[in-house]
DNA sequence: AATGATCACAACCGCGGAAGC
DNA sequence: CGCTTCCGCGGTTGTGATCAT
């Protein structure tokens, strides 16, 4: 193997940037936009390596990256999409506006994932790390499979996304690097973003048909865990938990539907105590402590206002688990127009093996 | 005040995939 | 169809800042 260097690595600079450095790419792209970062050194005057020069600008020259303190719906938002995604970090940061792919990734190596940890939750996978099945080594092919199929239908979508973008604007505007030079020539960054992670908005459904009582507490991060849907089939009525919709009947497998919460005090967003629980329906501990149960508009999310011993928790998840816990060739949803990504995977999953998409 | 440990983040490196020839 | 080149991504490292002793 071994591809010869990006760049002659004789003469070229490493290490911090100067200020002058700077000036000269941000003059550079300026003038004459970005792209081409092989030959954009020795036009611009540098004497550095073109991936080193990318990554200066994309990380921290370019004018519209925001910097700071993660917010704490930044930081939600970035655990629900790591949960979803793994370590994709450019897929995570498509949906931050402004914030980099590097930057999110510092934020979780050095903040959420030690957060996590200590709160015993697994920050691989996002489950608690003790064995509270009791089946976690006779899930752990199927959680291989699953995964495989999610990646897979992912790369599925940002390739049927690019080729309708390709189709809408034309041939090179899906595949080439977004100009930040020539402010006219800046591609919305919602344009990146294939269909399939619309999840989020659907997750994070504001809207709710009713509020749930949250007297001085409110909730803040929330965990699902899934199984894979190949590990449906030992599914028994006694795993299933009923949650009542004004709509569409949803059906929440608890077994599969592990939740976690912590507190926050309301309007300072100061966590004050962070105690992680999980729930399991077998012992009729959620059932009883349930106070309140809303629905966001699409009826895709619910809030649910569960009291914990003396504290008061809500917790967020999706009204439609039973496609994602139940058959894979049941496709019972009407609302066909909502990207639901977990429809769309388990779809995908369906899809014959020489499917052209894949 | 000095020193070692830890943290935070910018930057580098290697690899995979896409495009072009 | 195979090879080469380039871009972009994710993992890792280096280093300055901050904290603890």
């Amino acid at each position: 193997m071994g591809r010869s260097p990006c760049c002659e690595k004789v003469g070229l600079k490493k290490g911090p940037w100067t200020p002058e450095e700077d000036q000269k790419l941000m003059a550079f792209i300026e003038k004459y936009g970005c792209g081409s970062w092989r030959a954009l050194p020795a036009k611009a005057g540098l004497k550095r390596c073109g991936k080193s020069c990318r990554l200066r600008w994309i990380n921290y020259l370019r004018p519209d990256i925001k910097r700071g303190k993660f917010s704490l719906q930044e930081e939600q938002t970035i655990i629900q999409l790591h949960a979803l995604l793994g370590n994709r970090w450019s897929a995570i940061a498509a949906h931050l506006p402004n914030r980099t792919d590097n930057e999110i990734k510092n934020y979780w190596n050095t903040h959420l994932k030690k957060r996590l940890t200590k709160m015993g939750i697994d920050p691989t996978t996002h489950k608690p790390k003790t064995n509270i099945f009791g089946k976690d080594a006779a899930n752990l092919s199927h959680m291989a499979q699953w995964e495989n199929a999610r990646l897979e239908a992912e790369a599925r979508l940002v390739r049927e996304s690019k080729k309708q973008i390709s189709n809408q604007f034309g041939p090179n505007l899906a595949t080439k690097p977004i100009s930040y030079g020539n402010q006219r020539n800046i591609l919305p960054l919602q344009t990146k973003i294939p269909p399939c992670l619309d999840v989020l908005k659907a997750w994070q459904g504001t809207n709710w048909t009713t509020k749930p009582k949250t007297k001085d507490m409110t909730s803040s991060v929330f965990y699902p865990f899934f199984d894979s849907p190949t590990s449906t089939s030992n599914l028994s009525n006694n795993n299933l938990f009923m949650v009542p919709n004004n709509n569409i009947p949803g059906l929440v497998d608890m077994n599969s539907c592990l939740v976690a919460a912590s507190n926050f005090v309301e309007n300072t967003k100061e966590e004050v105590q962070t105690e992680w629980k999980c729930y399991e329906k077998s012992n009729n501990e959620l059932l009883s402590q349930i106070n309140d149960i809303s629905y966001s508009n699409d009826s895709s999310t619910y809030n649910m206002s569960i009291t914990d011993q003396s504290s008061l928790c809500v917790i967020q998840g999706f009204t439609h688990l039973e496609n994602i816990v139940g058959s894979c060739e049941d496709n019972i949803f009407e609302d066909d127009n909502n990207n639901n990504y977990w429809n769309t995977i388990l779809n995908s999953c369906t899809l014959p093996a020489d499917s052209p998409v894949f």
